[in-house]
DNA sequence: GCGCGCTATGCATACGAATGCAAATCGAAG
DNA sequence: CTTCGATTTGCATTCGTATGCATAGCGCGC
């Protein structure tokens, strides 16, 4: 064995069939379950395929089926831990229904048009978008092709895609409720992308509590769902003359970066002079030096009901848009002052319950 | 448009031949770059492929040519965030190279068999192994079967695949000598997966730096690069009589934890009276809750290297394993105490340096 | 022993695009 | 206007597998 190894051509299932003394037809039954084929010839295909090292070739099968058996998965960015667990879910479930996952990511500032070309080309049976600006006229087109898609933690107005969220605006009204109930009286808010829905749902709701609550003014900061724009907006907010006493931060990934410039850069103990509640319930808001107050995303159910959804519309060959709401919870940790009623534990875990809520 | 839009067939390049009034072949030639084609036609057959909202069949392209410009990329968990990075990169890099990421992820308890067996039916053009331990056989049937590998951050004795990582030992090397210039006298390391070649040779790295300095024992607990083991292996060494001064920990993901241990469960205050060290120098590391002093895995190179590796081998159809080296740094940050000398600032970050070191 | 019905098998074709080869077309030179 | 060479074009085949259809094989009952 001399390294420089040149290419070898991979067996065919003809070529099993000639080793076997059986037709290529035979060969292909033996792989297609449910395929009439007898358990005599069956073995005899099993043991040459074992010798010659074969593999049915998913392409060419692709190719006369028209199925590819391919899941497209358009994550833009990856910086929020929040995808990476859902990525890593999906890649689960996917391989669980024997589907498979073409990623494309890394073009957070370039165009996604020529992405969406190139996943077209590979004929995938579905689209999963998540963390991505694909534009509506694309996943239209999408439709119109007879591909599912599905767009996580988001949606549009136009009815085209199918979609998977939480209730972001009950969370929004629910951290609302939390603050106000734990005594705060001024509020900010850090935004995520302004032209979000999660973003725009998650501060409906919180606006929506805060006035039914008696509070009207909310100093509003931008920080786009990154860490360096996320940054500056809490020094903004922080050097007002009267900074809020509450800042809800629109995803964890953000609250991290707020905290941080809250303590090391303005000196703020939290939650004694500044409270902080953040959304995902992402790996460190768990973490004791963060510890942060979050109504929490749940991914397992969220990416069940994503596959779901694609598997029921591959299967059907209907593309009926739906739309699928996960509730999510507030649970308490110690970034953020606490009522003093309406908490609950359950497995060690501290959650936000007021009395009207389901 | 009302909703249920039944699947519609795609359009063939047949098809479009008909239209523009060429035949099959001319459309092919359209989109194959630097194939013999006039501009004439070749403008009638952009128009129609326009009209009739052509895209080339990757499936059928792949079937004829035995390339199917897809890269498998392997990683068992991307619960470090060092892996979602990475992947975001090689996104990034491949995309602009033209090729695709076919991503397995979601069965860090599973068997990763299987995920072997679909990748191969992909007929992928290369496979990218990153965080996860595929046995070296399977490795090398790929080799075998003419597909490139590369194990990314990660090496075997077997000089089956290439290999893309950064110079461990060193790096480990470099951690003993800047705790022993920092008057540290007594040290821990939490460790890796142990059967990883990452692990091993950081471990080596610093028990040579350490026993040459002197010091010959080391207290060792396993982390297995999760932050449920890490925390544990803290628990231990830290309710040891005499606990380590310093900690060298395998990687900045578990480094985390350890931090949140001692701070929060020991009530220990770093660097004063624990110095943390970690490895590649991940996101959170940089945060100022954390500022781990950490040794760089410069991603964006090793991405680099590995691509380099894969189109090298793709291209000439020969596959001799490379073993591509990079060099990564000790950045000081807050988690550990500094030695007096030998540091040393670029662009307002802090690196050591000793005096011996290229 | 014959015929019926069911299962198992092989043949032939299709999927959609790429490409070697030969024919056709074009342009320019004579 | 003819002819040669270069460029375009189309034809036919190929990639590896799945599948409808016809046939071969088998078991069983009478």
């Amino acid at each position: 064995m001399d390294g420089g190894i040149i290419k070898k051509t991979s067996v065919t299932s003809s070529q099993v069939a000639d080793h076997a003394g059986v037709s290529q037809s035979a060969v292909s039954r033996t792989f297609t379950p449910g395929a009439s084929i007898s358990p005599k010839t069956r073995a005899k295909v099993l043991a040459s395929a074992k010798t010659l090292g074969y593999r049915p070739n998913a392409i060419a099968r692709s190719l006369i089926t028209s199925h590819s058996r391919i899941i497209a998965v358009v994550m833009a960015y990856l910086e929020n831990l929040f995808y990476p667990d859902v990525l890593e879910e999906l890649g689960r479930r996917l391989a669980a229904e024997n589907y498979h996952v073409l990623l494309f990511t890394g073009f957070k500032d370039r165009d996604s048009d020529p992405v969406f070309d190139q996943l077209m080309q590979y004929r995938v049976d579905g689209i999963i978008l998540a963390s991505t600006s694909l534009s509506s006229e694309l996943s239209e087109e999408c439709t119109v092709a007879g591909i599912p898609v599905v767009l996580f933690n988001r949606t549009t107005e136009r009815d085209t895609a199918s979609s998977v969220t939480t209730r972001n605006r009950d969370g929004g009204k629910l951290v609302a409720d939390f603050l106000v109930a734990g005594g705060h009286t001024s509020f900010g808010y850090i935004a995520g992308l302004t032209n979000s829905s999660t973003n725009r749902d998650r501060f409906a709701g919180f606006q929506e509590g805060l006035v039914s609550a008696g509070f009207d003014q909310i100093e509003v900061r931008t920080g786009n769902y990154n860490r360096a724009d996320a940054e500056v907006a809490a020094r903004e907010l922080l050097s007002l003359r009267t900074p809020p006493q509450a800042i809800f931060v629109a995803n964890d990934h953000m609250a991290v970066a707020v905290m941080d410039v809250a303590r090391y850069e303005f000196g703020l103990s939290i939650p004694e002079q500044l409270s902080i509640v953040g959304y995902d319930d992402v790996g460190p808001a768990r973490w004791p030096s963060y510890g942060i107050t979050s109504v929490t995303q749940p991914i397992a159910p969220m990416v069940e009901a994503t596959v779901d959804i694609l598997m029921d519309q591959i299967a059907s060959g209907e593309i009926e848009p739906q739309h699928k709401l996960i509730t999510g919870e507030l649970i308490v940790r110690t970034s953020a002052r606490q009522p003093a009623t309406s908490i609950v534990e359950r497995d060690g875990v501290k959650f936000y319950k007021p009395a009207g809520d389901r």
